[in-house]
DNA sequence: CTGTTAGCGCGTTCAT
DNA sequence: ATGAACGCGCTAACAG
């Protein structure tokens, strides 16, 4: 059907193994021949074949990225650090989705590795190891994105949930708010329970007991956090403050909030884990710890690349990403709301290691 | 490195197309050799490799889908439908994302190319022909997605940007505006050209004069959108109603008047093209003139399978998918702005072929 | 039911 | 400076 390269070299009366030294520039060919040959690859559209070169190769020069939510500008955000950094290298990357679902998860795998893609970046369905096992028995290079895994000696970048959610719920204790409810994600993700760690510490830290606390878990999903939110606000006394652990469960959050008629930040506070796409932050502003999305989409495949090339294994890396905190509109000031203890002191912004937009 | 079909076929005591037969279940293969070649597949982990099979068979059972902007929820609504309808005829889809830029475009389209793709699901760049011709001078099947082609000869799914746009602008004129302005895309573009004809339509019809017309050509995208919002809201006097041509412009336009101080509906009225994504859909809603964004990406599939399947040309087919206008808070009712015409009739909603949520 | 042969398109190795 | 032969991993066509 499409010509070959055999083609080719009848056309320009050579044989193919010229054809192949001009295309890939290897080799010694005349000005001549050269010419010939590249009129003959013109003139016929010869379009090289991938296939049969990687075949010979046993090098694809494809990279796997793997995905819980292509809908989620977070994801697409680390997609576009991952492709901008491998195209550099000369590496395509495919993109796949998974919904959170490990079938789906799995079957993609699968498919991957037939497809002798070199390197695979994954986020991981669940915090488990066997994903990842299933990749490096077939001696593929993998690094995990954004979940801690247990019981895996893999390289991994994530950002620091734990310490993010802390200081985040330290700012709202600053501002007096004593009933935080935290809107969470799934139990089985490692950062879901990390953000709720954080919130759990400070609020030891703060002297308050167990018994403050108001854990939501859920999953990374709009309707999750809209039910979630629904939830929290039913306990009474009503917290003043809500932490969804996601971009999207505060969308689910705000939207619930919109249904009782309760504003932000007049009537409650309302912070959350993630950037936020821009065109989320047109009213109300969000509070949040904002992860960086490109540079997690950078580094991991920093580490790939370096996997790929030196293949002597050297020990599993773990970059741990920080979390920057962001002070808008959404989380209010100190006594904007009645319900809120006057007594407490505002803390400066510096404190929080925060910038203010 | 990874075990071959060979080293499986060895390890079984068995030729190298048994194990292939009873891999692809094609042929016969008796009990007990099926379950020695199958043990011997498990302790290998032997996995097949698609690169092999797809020079062998000149079918790689590989889509490509090239977007011009993978951020915008709807294009990943778009690729949704491509990859499950795509998924379930066994076909794998690759995402590629142009960025609206032809050379990136152009890049991918050599590489996918040489991966000898089955089929291409294209929304170009511009409105030219060349990525088409380009494709189909390959003999491989391309369907365009959203945007008309002049002079090519290709299978076209797109929404009917033009009576969208023009059913949207009616049902501002109905609300008594007479000042609107288009926020439009690149004039190079066919949706952002046919969406301003609509408008046009719709005001020639009222029996506006031409120079009632407001329109602002640019992106699509938010920043043109909140450029051109100030630049329309300059001109004097200042419209009444802004029609924003997708939904990031919709989201550029929203932040512009959010710096100006006017309040949606009550200041401006705002309706726009595109589905907005539900995040947004909080505060304020949008009208909005809604593609079936999960529907264009199934039926452009649905075509490309087609001519992938039988492989006698027909000709070119064009699918132009309806629109429906959701009416909702951001355009405001008749006299909510004290600008626009007391003596203009509210239209009943049926009108215009509208639904309300 | 199972095996042998041959070739998909390309590039390395070794000649010329 | 150019070419012939071989093999990457797999399977269709044809034996047996």
């Amino acid at each position: 059907m499409s010509p070959t390269i055999r083609d080719v070299a009848r056309q320009a009366g050579v044989a193919p193994i010229t054809v192949s030294r001009v295309i890939n520039n290897s080799g010694y060919v005349s000005q001549g021949t050269r010419a010939r040959v590249e009129a003959a690859i013109t003139d016929l559209r010869y379009v090289p074949n991938t296939l049969a070169r990687s075949l010979r190769f046993k090098k694809t020069r494809v990279l796997a990225l793997i995905v819980t939510d292509i809908t989620n500008p977070f994801w697409t955000t680390v997609a576009r650090g991952v492709e901008d950094l491998a195209n550099e290298h000369g590496f395509n990357v495919i993109l796949c989705n998974t919904d959170e679902d490990e079938a789906k998860q799995n079957a993609y795998l699968q498919v991957l590795l037939q497809k002798r893609v070199d390197g695979f970046l994954l986020v991981p369905a669940r915090s488990a190891a066997e994903p990842v096992l299933t990749i490096q028995a077939q001696n593929v290079p993998v690094v995990v994105l954004d979940r801690q895994i247990p019981g895996a000696a893999v390289d991994i970048v994530r950002s620091d949930s734990e310490g993010g959610a802390y200081r985040l719920i330290r700012y709202l204790l600053a501002l007096g708010h004593r009933r935080i409810a935290v809107l969470s994600g799934p139990q089985t993700i490692s950062t879901a329970v990390d953000r709720v760690a954080g919130y759990r510490r400070a609020l030891a830290n703060a002297g308050l007991p167990p018994s403050a606390e108001l854990v939501f878990y859920g999953a990374y999903n709009i309707e999750s956090g809209h039910q979630n939110a629904l939830r929290a606000l039913a306990s009474t006394p009503r917290p003043t403050a809500l932490f969804a652990a996601n971009n999207f469960i505060a969308i689910g959050a705000l939207r619930a909030l919109d249904e009782i008629g309760l504003r932000v930040p007049e009537d409650i506070a309302l912070v959350c884990f993630d950037d936020v796409p821009l065109w989320l932050q047109i009213n109300p502003f969000l509070t949040m710890a904002s992860q960086r999305a490109y540079l997690m989409g950078q580094r991991a495949t920093e580490l790939l690349l370096e996997r790929l090339a030196s293949h002597n294994p050297t020990d599993p890396r773990e970059i741990v990403l920080p979390v920057d905190i962001v002070i808008r509109k959404s989380s209010g000031s100190i006594r904007q709301q009645d319900t809120l203890a006057p007594d407490r002191e505002c803390l400066p912004v510096g404190e929080f290691g925060a910038r203010t937009e």
